[in-house]
DNA sequence: CTAATTTGACCTCA
DNA sequence: TGAGGTCAAATTAG
């Protein structure tokens, strides 16, 4: 697959950003069959939390307006581009906490090693599976008996000299959807030192697996080198997608995560408090999300 | 040359 | 015993 295509690719879907829902769907234990979503509407408030989310998806799309508009004065776009990621937190939170609160939050108990283990597995589908700030290692790639697609297995990039033990597979869903859809399913919580990821899972924006839709063997081409002024955060994620995308006209443009999802990590609550197992309420008290 | 990915073999668990 | 997870040598790319 050409660079320039998956380039094409990723600025297409960049609207698509912070919609990976760790309640979306109870994973199945199998992961690579649809889980079923809780169809009882007392119980299961999917109505609203679409809604919500359907509302973060139209501020994500005007975010990118700003970030992508280069007529605005510097400063200016920057300020507008936070005030619309704050809403589109607060949309999103709002939704993930509606969802959560029906849906199951244990994902693939089968294989797991143990009980431990187990109690700090959480998942995602996504369609972006890869930046969600943390920095990973693919370490094998397994076809999966019920799953028409691979699942790939990664580990911090920290794992050797800080012992971080978090690890992670991706696998794309069967279904034909397009952008396809990926089954994300975290394990254990990071003990290194980079940025508070789980959080970031709402910035992933580049489908690094979308080189296996197009054959191509290596995804290393797939993303563009980060600007100078964004290579340390760059740098936290060798894995996944730079902070920033540079155009191919040689010009860079701002990310999210450039111009408003550092500062918003600067004054984040701390790294793990995305656990789906033990401390989503203290997220949602952060964000202070007004209704829902 | 170094680092990341691929991939077959091996390990663990149900 | 089979499925899923991990290891590690080989391969690939910068």
């Amino acid at each position: 697959m050409a660079t320039n295509s998956c380039t094409s690719w990723m600025l297409a879907h960049k609207e698509t950003i912070a919609l990976s829902l760790p309640g979306r769907q109870a994973c199945s234990p199998g992961m690579g069959q649809h889980a079923e979503v809780d169809s009882n509407p007392q119980r299961c408030d999917s109505r609203l939390a679409i809604d919500k989310i359907n509302q973060a998806h139209e501020l994500a799309r005007q975010l990118r307006a700003v970030l992508l508009s280069s007529s605005l004065p510097a400063g200016s776009s920057a300020e507008l581009a936070r005030e619309i990621v704050d809403k589109l937190m607060k949309c999103s939170a709002s939704a993930l906490s509606r969802l959560q609160s029906c849906c199951c939050r244990t994902c693939h108990g089968a294989g797991q090693r143990s009980r431990e283990r187990t109690q700090n597995t959480w998942c995602t589908v996504t369609s972006v599976p890869y930046d969600d700030g943390h920095s990973w290692r693919k370490y094998g790639q397994k076809d999966i008996n019920s799953a028409r697609h691979p699942r790939s297995y990664y580990r911090c990039i920290h794992r050797k000299e800080q012992g971080c033990p978090a690890t992670k597979t991706v696998q794309q869903e069967d279904s034909d959807a397009y952008p396809p859809q990926f089954i994300v399913a975290y394990s254990m919580q990071h003990t290194c030192g980079s940025m508070g990821a789980s959080i970031a899972f709402a910035m992933e924006s580049a489908p690094k697996e979308e080189a296996s839709f197009e054959g191509s063997r290596s995804s290393r081409h797939l993303l563009p080198p980060p600007p100078p002024s964004t290579a340390a955060a760059a740098n936290q994620s060798q894995t996944s997608s730079p902070s920033s995308v540079g155009d191919q006209d040689g010009t860079t443009r701002l990310s999210i995560s450039e111009l408003s999802w550092q500062e918003i990590m600067n004054t984040s609550p701390p790294a793990n408090t995305w656990s789906m197992d033990s401390n989503w309420e203290s997220v949602m008290g952060w964000f202070e999300f007004s209704e829902a």
